[in-house]
DNA sequence: GTGGTCTAGACCACA
DNA sequence: GTGGTCTAGACCACA
């Protein structure tokens, strides 16, 4: 696990949107039981009290769910997840795009310069 | 003049791109005196000696250059210009490729991602 | 260590040349470790930051390398090195010539005159 | 006339022999008149005293001899200017090649490296 | 201990 | 006013 963290937003922002991309991208699996609160806080050097703001946070928007003494899991419904991952692919293309204009290219120059790269 | 500075990159780094990306999108033009480096040192906020090794650098690889007492120019090279800008779109574009791939979205996935945009 | 540095030549510059010879000349060997930004700065009795500008530099142009948090070494590559003994060879070979044309010497006259030197 | 001083080197030693050098080269002829003290002071930015003093050398060594009330003039006795000029011919020589020896380079090296320079 | 960053501030040349 | 140099000194990460 290795996180920089930014300046200028607050750091349980960074943990929030950090376990949510691991969710998103399928690193914590549906139903799969997260690290300890402790233990998280060890990862990402922080205080546990971080930690557990963030994974609330996470909780309210039902990404994860806790099981009352036994610890927090990732949610199985994978409809709220794909709507997280939607939206976090939204504004990963909105952001590239918004460069590209930024550059003064347009819907074409992106088809072919996408045309160009090679996949594996 | 709106910069935040990130942590763990060195803020010289971060000026120097911020200000190839300035020269890159042509909001400053070829040829265009940039501002002074006290000036800028009080834009950004830090010290004149960090502006001065930020410049230094841009000189090194030809965007700015030094009319002496007179002050720094972007160069009026556009073809060198244009060498930094394709390289900046290619990171762009694999940044963006690279964590479209963590989601483990192909190429047809993007494409109709960008099919379902609105340009205006 | 010894250096007497000239008026109108910044000292990097010239500390940049005069670590430049000593690895030309062999006296820095290829892969040795060079001593560190405070040793050199208390040999040359300049600033930390002085010695910092110049090593940069010559790392820039390839002669050292840093191994981060260990220290700085001389380039292994020999052929970067011989690059720049031909360049320093010719720099010196051109000053002398260009000397003896102010004197009105020509070719035959300098071969003559080497002619005349004993080598031992 | 342009002279950069050096640190290190007494102002009237650098004096004198840039003068010896422009005699030497025939700059200044011999039997010529040279520019007055006061003259030579504003031209090298010192004191006149130090063109005094330097000008007073030249004239011990018999490069320079003094009208009376009429100036300072070069020697016409070609013989003495000639004398130095060998001088600094020896000195340039052994300049030269003490630097191509501390560069591993010897007499054949040196033969090779001047063959292959193109004169004009 | 190693390299590296950054600031504050003095000072310089050029014109 | 412009760029440029240099110092003193604090502070950081890495290990």
């Amino acid at each position: 696990m290795c996180i920089k963290f930014e300046n200028n937003i607050p750091i349980h922002i960074q943990i929030i949107n950090h376990i949510k991309i691991l969710i998103i991208t399928g690193i914590y699996k549906p139903g799969e039981k997260i690290p300890s609160v402790r233990d998280l806080a060890l990862e990402y050097k922080v205080n546990p009290n971080t930690i557990q703001k963030s994974l609330s946070e996470l909780e309210n928007i039902k990404l994860i769910y806790t099981e009352s003494t036994n610890g927090k899991y990732v949610t199985d419904n994978k409809s709220i997840i794909n709507k997280y991952k939607n939206e976090y692919i939204k504004t990963l293309t909105n952001n590239y795009i918004n460069k590209m204009k930024e550059l003064n290219l347009n819907k074409d120059d992106i088809n072919e310069i996408l045309g160009g790269i090679k996949w594996n």
